[in-house]
DNA sequence: CTTCATGCTATGTTTTCCGTAGCGTTTTGT
DNA sequence: ACAAAACGCTACGGAAAACATAGCATGAAG
């Protein structure tokens, strides 16, 4: 397994530097969908699964990047966001609110410009 | 080409609820970091591909999907971020910061935890 | 009219992801 | 006690995405 961690080569950048590094961990399938889906609370390896509609080899790869990142661990009542993927996700949530903003925009973008 | 839109079938998700679109457009290899290459100014299509170190396809292939979402627009002087596109990387912004701060703990952990 | 930069396509290889089946273990229910 | 279910996870083959490189068409500049 590649371990995605600051410092280390990462896709796209022989830097390393941490920005590339979480840009590089953060575009993967699913990371970003996983770190969404534990926003409320731990989920089981199979209700994240299910939450996150995907299946479990590339579900248990991102874990496990993500639990070397320091941003999700494993505890008694499944996965769950340490402090510092809370952190992160904190930097995302609002994008809840800005995606549902975006979507009106561009559908007006689309029909101004569309058939 | 599958246009990325909210409202739309997702990778991942049925719904087409906007974050899942943008979740999944944001979940793309080097969406993200063509967001963040253009955070200073336009890029031409070339300088741009030297920026976020890829190649010309799946260059040619984000920004298609960055300009659908209304994130990107190709003017005179390049590839450049639309007011929406900047709206969005605004959020992400923080993440500099943020990732600096993760390299540091992370780096902690690994000593505490490792060899 | 050559040279150069630009935007982009084409092609073949490698990597990643997907979908399903299933294993070993622990909990739950009877 | 024992079957059934849920758990975390691995294996594997096929599909899709990404990578790397070459090259083309256009337009501006020398």
């Amino acid at each position: 397994m590649k371990a995605i961690s600051p410092g280390r080569k990462v896709r796209g950048s022989k830097t390393g530097k941490p920005i590339m590094a979480l840009l590089d961990l953060l575009g993967r399938r699913m990371t970003l969908r996983v770190l969404w889906e534990l926003r409320e609370g731990p989920l089981t390896f199979r209700a994240l699964q299910t939450a996150a509609a995907t299946n479990p080899s590339v579900l248990n790869t991102r874990l496990a990047e993500l639990r070397q990142a320091g941003l999700v661990a494993h505890e008694g009542e499944g996965y769950a966001l340490t402090p510092l993927g809370r952190e992160l996700l904190a930097v995302f949530l609002p994008l809840h609110v800005w995606a549902d903003r975006w979507a009106d925009k561009v559908r007006v973008e689309v029909r101004k410009g569309g058939a």
